[in-house]
DNA sequence: TTGTAAGCGTTATCAA
DNA sequence: TTGATAACGCTTACAA
């Protein structure tokens, strides 16, 4: 592998000039310019990332903190973050942090020893106390799908509590009054938020919150089955679910089937997030749209603007979902 | 940011001692080490993985190239790549190839670039001629799902034409004869051989491949519904769709159930890959299990072995796919 | 506009 | 077992 100072040999220039072509930003004559990119091309340099990392203390990576690597999810989310970062020339080290606070701290950690020059995360289990102790260090720090009154300008996130509400508006506009909720894990913000919104909702329409048609799911699709099963062995009453993610959804509308339920006529189904295969379902379910690509398009646009200094207007902190109507939500027809 | 001079200093030794007790690899007396261990200690010491990286030539990273950063089957790949390799200390690099030949070259030039030990790729799109040029570069490639004989100890592949047979088979001995079938792109290999297995199942069984009941479609969901409505509309005679991929089957089955068709009652269908949500479709697809997951670790493993130079036993190279028998295909009630 | 030379924080070679 | 000291390949004052 050639070197700068191999290209500088041929070129008949210093080691300096040759960084200076590289570098772009001070004046070379035309001449030497020229005479250095034909050294290069030559012998096919390519400069060494980790010697300029070492000397411009700049790695021009950035790390991703995730709860899972895999899932729809957290799919667009790398996908977005990583392909505006790659289109400036700066790559991602990804890593997990499972939704578990030790394993959040030791993934941030992992990333901060990698020399990352900026970390973009979603976590779920650490505070906003350590986080903002955190952010005091030398890594900026930036969050997706949370707010941090502390550290506003680093977050983007999602109205979930819109969200949450425009679910049931939704179920309540289609005449339903007996709406069943199923939650995700109340220690996440976006679960709470969501739960919210739906008793926003309700109360909004003056209906009385049923706490018997409550269930406290965990964001998985078992507990979407568990949840309807809970309320139908309970002989409970009511012509609509709301469930707080997609997941959770599926798994009740697969219930509800396999227990002789017509959907959505017997029962309507509404999730949150809008996942791929919600679409694949039958019937196709209605859905919060969750704008997760624009938002991790959004948060590899602040790291560039600040850290890298780019250039960038028209900075969207807080996101707004939005309501899709699909085959799993009909009128109510058991209420007059 | 204490350094490993400072450390030196306060432990009154040299850097070169500081620098063994952090690699364990010479012989330093107890007492010596339990010094500089204090030292660190005191300062909070971290090494830089920089001026690591620049002084031993290893980053301690490994590219991993895939073709989407989302979806069921990529986000396995990398879950399970991704947690072999930081149990092990080491740090993923992550971009995406698009299944396109340009960006495939894009990618790989850019891990080289990062310095990576490594590359894990799944590439569709290059040659096994470019790959093996490729290969004779400086850093060492690994190849998940795709078999190069030149560089069969670089590859972990699935047995695709064993799982086209088993998922055509399945459906013969459920009494099927007329049996359509969609296939994935041609120009990649795992769709190629998993219609193969699928013809060699018919020719064992005496039944007569019928160029009608094939369409060609791309492993996207809407080709699976344009394969059943071409099937539909010549009116071809079929009991039964065998589909590549279960995105494919998905589609099939929606348009299926449009349509009229009691599932698996008029029609019987089979998917391939076993991606999440295969199992949350309904009815449930049948599949042929691909062990993604377990393919990612070994490739993490491998890479671990040869590169890192880990005692690891046991690589397996070649996986096999198994049926998962579930509700979408039944006996065949058309033929006596 | 160009060159010189001092870092950046390690590892690794060679002596002691 | 330890210590000097030269790399590693680049950036960046400071001088010219």
């Amino acid at each position: 592998m050639a070197t700068i100072y191999q290209v500088s040999e041929l070129a008949g220039v210093s080691l300096a000039t040759v960084s200076r072509v590289m570098n772009k930003n001070t004046r070379v004559s035309d001449k030497t310019k020229q005479k250095v990119l034909d050294a290069m091309e030559q012998l096919g340099y390519r400069p060494n990332s980790i010697a300029q990392s070492l000397a411009s203390n700049r790695t021009n990576s950035v790390g991703i903190l995730v709860s899972e690597l895999q899932g729809p999810f957290f799919g667009q989310m790398m996908a977005s973050i990583e392909s505006s970062l790659r289109a400036a020339g700066k790559h991602v080290i990804i890593t997990a942090g499972h939704s578990n606070e030790q394993k959040e701290k030791e993934g941030i950690d992992f990333l901060i020893s990698r020399n990352c020059d900026a970390i973009i995360m979603h976590v779920e289990a650490l505070s906003d106390e350590y986080l903002i102790e955190l952010s005091k260090g030398k890594t900026p720090l930036y969050f997706v799908n949370r707010h941090i009154e502390t550290l506003k300008n680093q977050c983007i996130s999602l109205d979930n509590q819109v969200g949450g509400y425009l679910a049931t508006k939704a179920m309540i506009d289609l005449g339903h009054k007996n709406i069943a909720y199923i939650s995700g894990p109340q220690f996440k913000s976006d679960a709470r938020n969501r739960y919210t919104g739906h008793q926003h909702a309700l109360a909004e329409h003056n209906i009385q919150f049923n706490e018997q048609l409550f269930y406290h799911g965990d964001f998985k699709e078992t507990s979407g089955s568990n949840g309807l099963k809970h309320f139908i062995d309970n002989k409970f009453s009511f012509s609509a679910v709301v469930c707080a993610n997609d997941e959770m959804a599926s798994g009740a509308m697969k219930y509800a089937r396999e227990h002789g339920y017509s959907l959505p006529n017997d029962l309507s189904v509404i999730g949150f997030d809008n996942v791929i295969f919600a679409n694949y379902l039958y019937p196709t379910l209605a859905t919060i749209d969750n704008p997760v690509s624009k938002m991790g398009e959004m948060a590899a646009k602040l790291v560039l603007k600040d850290v890298y200094l780019h250039k960038i207007e028209q900075i969207q902190r807080v996101f707004e979902p939005t309501l899709l109507t699909r085959d799993s939500i009909a009128q109510c027809v058991d209420n007059p």
